[in-house]
DNA sequence: CGTTCTACGTATACCGTTCTACGGATCAGT
DNA sequence: ACTGATCCGTAGAACGGTATACGTAGAACG
């Protein structure tokens, strides 16, 4: 009956509202955007007839000329559990917004990364969080140009054109040679990550806490750092022949969790007791670290915090602000079996 | 000079490129979607030009009358490594086409999942690939009716409005079974999850397996199924208490492996020894499975080969095909320390 | 009482594609 | 030479919103 409009798709648009309301397509516009000049019973009656219609705006329409309500979040990949912290993060500051977080993964390879970027600007989305990304500060630099950016894990803390929210991987990096010195570890090697060698990267703070904090304990002479990239296999090998050298480390500081686990792993493989034979730590206090079986020592650095921030961070972006604002949060030694004082 | 377009921003848009071939606007759209009626000649001079001016298609427009060659994943969470393996399958195979996976996070909650396909579906995304979706039935029906879609961890074989890849949770449930009882356990405790009762979840057709297979073995006295949410200090609780029964289950077969980890874990800070006091089975074959420390028994599906399935059935559903195709991969046991014959 | 404001609504251009309908050219067969 | 048929390319109407420019009515003001 009232279905005047020429629409021969049952589609219900912003038009059928419209029509079903009384008022005009810009009026309907207006409350959805809430933008000024509408009275309350305007707001109301439209508001009716779209409950009653069950409309949806159709976001690639709404894309053309305004704004997509969609956020790009960019994963390094999807087997470490912190990555859900930070979600978890995300998502609670974007409950209450009409933003919605859609994930891409970048399985840590820059190529990847840059096309799921392209294909996220290409899709008109209004922001973008990228956690750890691997590509080099200048192709950071070209995107962030292009989208509103907020970044997890990525050190830059004079740039005005992204917003960036770490935990202090200096001082974090430094809590665990002090503790592990404290309990009585002396020969203590760092396991790191094979990485281009840019200083944006999180990793390489880690091991620069590392040094600092060694040469601060007066014992610069064992100062060791191995690399290895992230594939299980390789992380495996790499720990083993270290373990399996003749001097082998007293303790290890794993630049990850995952990577920690790896090296409990190995060791017992190995026949080593752990704390006694070899102690180890690792970093982000994922779940895993406080099962028996592993109760690793990590630092925590409140991955839901990080995410929360990025995203209230980027929101505001997309509002306007142009400096550069750049969060920090204090990380936080949990200490577990894996590092107990060893007997002498 | 020759950008006669009178396009005030920087946008290369499909008329610049039109523009600059000496072409009409259709006709680059044709050799974009390399469509019926472009000589060889023209399609050269077009692809020359969009390549000179770094030409992008403008996603949102796009939308609006054609595809927008995004598909949604939808996850149930980001805790489970192995739904990593699942996505390496689907970006296996839509690596070569033009579709690319965006991601949304469902928190195994009923309606954050409904409420993220519907913004999905507002986005025009081409199909959706849902894993392990906790929406009751009829919303899956709805949701399918309104957009292509493939299934994994979603049991329902007869249906012809969408695809499903699963494993054979019955046969990998009865597999457990065996080799528990092979091994010399006879008090086999399921430790499932607490659900919606519907029958298409795959915990639910975990746990017929596991009573087939205790009846077959002629066990039905033993059938004990406990069950608990998802929440890692819930499961834990469960676990603990089960454990301090008094009549003790001498294995615990867990439907998923994070439960299992957590059970080994329980069992430790309970001074009990795997496997001798008790047998531990989880199922995925998750990364975890394979360390030292945890050496657990576990039920391998190949996510990756489900991921892969599921986005190839996915784009054909796209393409045409109205029939279901329900692809089920056998699963194997992967029998580690957790479950050794345990010395009588 | 006329003027100026302000608040509220409307009309409509525009965003960048897709795709149908159509026109002109070339070619094969009679 | 005439008639289709085939091939190549163009014009232009959608698609469903946003946002600007503008009109109008009532209130406030001197």
């Amino acid at each position: 009956m009232a279905a005047s409009t020429k629409s021969g798709t049952g589609r219900v648009t912003i038009k059928t509202v419209a029509a079903d309301a009384g008022v005009s397509v810009a009026a309907v516009s207006k409350v959805l955007r809430d933008a000024y000049g509408v009275s309350d019973a305007l707001r109301a009656k439209v508001q009716a007839s779209m409950e009653k219609l069950n409309y949806r705006p159709h976001a690639a329409a709404r894309a053309m000329r305004g704004r997509t309500y969609a956020l790009g979040v960019l994963l390094p990949d999807l087997r470490n559990p912190f990555f859900a912290d930070i979600l978890a993060g995300i998502n609670e500051a974007l409950e209450r917004t009409q933003y919605q977080p859609l994930m891409g993964v970048g399985q840590s390879a820059h190529m990847i990364e840059i096309s799921l970027i392209e294909s996220m600007i290409d899709r008109q989305m209004d922001g973008l969080i990228m956690i750890g990304p691997r590509m080099p500060p200048d192709a950071v630099d070209e995107v962030t140009r292009r989208i509103p950016t907020a970044l997890v894990g990525y050190y830059s803390p004079l740039a005005q054109q992204f917003d960036t929210v770490n935990d202090d991987d200096i001082y974090g990096a430094e809590l665990v040679v002090r503790h592990l010195v404290e309990s009585g570890y002396r020969r203590i090697t760092m396991v790191s990550l094979t990485q281009p060698l840019h200083e944006s990267v999180i990793v390489h703070r880690r091991e620069i806490g590392y040094r600092k904090a060694m040469m601060a304990a007066g014992l610069s002479q064992y100062i060791d750092t191995v690399s290895c990239p992230m594939s299980p296999r390789e992380v495996l090998t790499t720990i083993r022949h270290l373990l399996e050298r003749r001097d082998r480390p007293e303790a290890l500081f794993c630049w990850t969790d995952s990577v920690a686990l790896q090296a409990i792993s190995a060791a017992r493989d190995l026949g080593l007791s752990i704390p006694n034979d070899l102690g180890v730590v690792g970093y982000d206090n994922t779940t895993y670290c406080d099962m028996a079986q592993n109760s690793l020592t990590s630092v925590d650095q409140s991955g839901q915090v990080l995410g929360l921030q990025a995203a209230r961070l980027l929101v505001e972006r997309i509002d306007g602000r142009t400096q550069g604002e750049h969060f920090v949060v204090t990380p936080r030694l949990v200490a577990r079996g894996s590092s107990r004082p060893r007997r002498s």
